[in-house]
DNA sequence: ACCTGAACACCGTTCAAGT
DNA sequence: ACCTGAACACCGTTCAAGT
């Protein structure tokens, strides 16, 4: 029966996840759905609303935290970004393709609605909480992307050289940070 | 007479400011240079070789801030961020092109050395410095990509919309806050 | 409604052969 | 030493035509 849009996002999630964005081609997944490149274009715009999508899915697995007491929202705010930083360390690309999610479609990704809403609750104005969510999220896909060059280049060369150890206690160390520097900023945090 | 290397990186970074990374192709900067494709690689080994030279050459017109007193230094960090995104802010893609040669030769990058060394200088014992100095990249290019992403988006749709405005109150919010969370974290950071 | 076939206008990289 | 010509193995997107 007919391909439908489900099938080519999970398609693509599984292309990405396997071999990377390089290999994501519109050709490569018209191939391993047994179709031709035109049909893919009946059921996405473009590769970009596809990729978008993708980002989507890969949050899936996400799950929306209870709404935490102010006391507690900071605490709710750094282990969300754990979560995160977790359903897409493993996917090659992920925050490249996140970063084009958040700028073509921010409303597709529930998570960073979440974060904004802790933010605020944690007592950070309405104005002041998106800017603080762009420092947590530039965090968040930066920590990520830099990971995963690593274990690119690091593949190409000698494998298995890359310590998860050392980026994780870098991701850590940012979070509270941040999150420090907030609670600074606006002494309503705590 | 004959091509020569710092030819094809100016003809790359004009390339680059004019029209963005995916109109920067082999074929293009051929055609730029009068010459077949084929005869830029005997000038460099790969396109990626190439955009790291080309990352290095945007960092060019960025001064080496004079030597802080550790009191000062987290003035001149502010302030060397603030001269890396001016560099880099109206080149698009600027960030991507960054962040691959971060992590393909970051040695070649020296404001990215100048920043660790004030960090230590400020107080930030050796091993978190290179933390703290993620952190800080992360928020530059971060913000560095995703006001290029907005640029880039709202060029399709409607000219001239993008507030530059909100992105540089954003970048000054974030490194206030970073550099707030340093000082909370080492106590002797000013 | 959904897909094929075929085309259009591109890519990065390699390499024998020329000068 | 430096470059050409030509090939190899790819891209994303469009669209008339088929079922």
């Amino acid at each position: 029966m007919a391909l439908t849009r489900e099938q080519l996002i999970d398609a693509a999630v599984g292309i990405l996840s396997e071999f990377g964005l390089a290999d994501l081609s519109m050709r490569r997944l018209a191939r391993e759905l047994d179709v031709q490149v035109g049909a893919l274009y009946w059921h996405v715009k473009s590769k970009q609303e596809l990729l978008v999508d993708v980002a989507a899915k890969l949050l899936d697995s996400v799950p929306r935290p209870a709404t935490p007491t102010p006391a507690l929202a900071p605490l709710s705010i750094a282990a969300l970004l754990r979560q995160l930083r977790s359903a897409l360390i493993a996917v090659p690309d992920s925050a490249e393709v996140m970063q084009l999610a958040q700028s073509m479609r921010p409303e597709s990704l529930d998570p960073m609605g979440w974060l904004l809403e802790f933010l605020q609750l944690a007592g950070v104005p309405q104005n002041d909480a998106t800017y603080a969510r762009h420092v947590l999220v530039n965090h968040l896909l930066g920590s990520i992307a830099s990971h995963q060059e690593a274990v690119a280049l690091s593949a190409e060369a000698e494998p298995d050289t890359v310590s998860t150890e050392w980026e994780e206690s870098a991701f850590d160390y940012g979070v509270r940070v941040i999150l420090q520097g907030l609670a600074l900023e606006h002494p309503a945090v705590v």
